[in-house]
DNA sequence: TAGCTAACGTACTAGTTCGTACATTGTGAG
DNA sequence: CTCACAATGTACGAACTAGTACGTTAGCTA
């Protein structure tokens, strides 16, 4: 999260076009994730902002294309922290249990990206399919899986002829529902999933689980 | 959905306090489950029955109660889902196999469901813990994995020592995701996760996931 | 059949919320 | 130094929205 702090001036307005709208950004991501948008309200982003509500209408135009440029810039973190991923080194195993730990990680740090991917959800990714951006980034991560899978497959070690988009909403699956449900999980079954005490235990079986998949004998279809 | 489609007897009002509740019911389940909780309106939803909106503060007493019983009554579906589950006399395999498909097949049977729950996790399930009906009802399916699980561990084919919640998760998590993020998934990744040509395939994928995890080889730690 | 009450309808209000018209000031270019 | 425009602030309004005050009717019961 890219966020602005520095002390305003004092006395007399500060001129400062990026800095407005990367406040502007910050708060408008926590009350987005906080409230949904619908919820969200626009007077509130303004208030928590050093600046006013006219410079969101002045930079974003209205509510509807500022979540999409709050969507844009979450989408773009976890893009990044995807560029970072160095797995080729190691052996299919290990690469693919290192990616699902990124993952599981990276969800788990960013509550409210998973929060504003939910509320994205329900309004059938209007946002998303609105913004330019977007459109068409596929994600680095789908690269890396794609290439390791292929690797894990020639070799004979991963049986399942799982595809990398596949494999991708499998570890997603896990790392997403955990953060994204963790209050009705919890509330229902009595169980906090992102209790630090369990933290190890879930990475380590997102793992297992995965790589049993991967490797288990499959039957002779 | 318990749907109400009586005709109205023409001239004159009826009266009927169970199917007037009932239909308000299901009009919001509807509304919520497209708006979210602040982006639905009262006004819609009683404009979408044949009653007005006095009546639904007269039963319900408001938006927020609406919501928690509206929860209320589609936690009671899955509820009664689970019960007919008759898995007993299968193997283990076999029967965490079949509870997988039934656990797949509701969720996809039921995308409402899934939106109210994902937008009741972004109000961090406050209505949840509101509400006295929903606060300590366990799932049946838990007791019903519970015993799978013992049997699976004591007769020595199920290696993994996970508990029933854990497993209940690790389901769900992925019936959840392929549901609830099917649009944000499309839309980045062009693929369609409820696409029933794939259907098969995903059904297929979650209990082979499952299975291999459960039997694999652990690591001798 | 009179009367009582649950069930229902109409019309309204107080408060909110997105958005904008208009006025103002900082600052870099020439 | 000044001038043009980007950046900013103030004040307001139109539309919406949850909730309610008050009046009406159906249908059971005594």
């Amino acid at each position: 999260m890219t966020s602005v702090e520095e002390p305003a001036r004092p006395g007399g307005r500060i001129r400062d076009a990026a800095r407005t709208q990367a406040e502007i950004l910050d708060v408008a991501t926590q009350e987005f994730a906080r409230a949904g948008f619908a919820g969200a309200r626009v007077d509130e982003i303004a208030a928590r902002t050093r600046t006013t509500k006219r410079m969101i209408y002045y930079y974003f135009g209205g509510k509807e294309q500022l979540f999409t440029a709050v969507l844009e810039r979450a989408y773009a973190v976890i893009r990044e922290a995807e560029q970072g991923l160095d797995v080729e080194h190691l052996d299919p195993v290990a690469a693919i249990r290192r990616l699902a730990e990124v993952t599981f990680d990276h969800h788990e740090q960013h509550p409210d990206f998973i929060r504003l991917v939910s509320i994205e959800n329900i309004h059938e990714a209007v946002h998303i399919a609105a913004s330019e951006k977007l459109g068409k980034i596929g994600s680095p991560a789908l690269d890396v899986i794609r290439r390791i899978l292929e690797q894990g497959q020639q070799s004979g070690l991963f049986t399942a002829d799982v595809d990398a988009v596949d494999l991708h909403a499998m570890i997603s699956s896990f790392c997403f529902f955990r953060v994204a449900n963790r209050h009705t999980f919890g509330a229902l079954f009595g169980r906090d999933l992102i209790d630090p005490a369990r933290r190890e235990h879930y990475r380590t079986m997102l793992g297992d689980m995965v790589i049993a998949y991967l490797t288990a004998e499959r039957a002779t279809a």
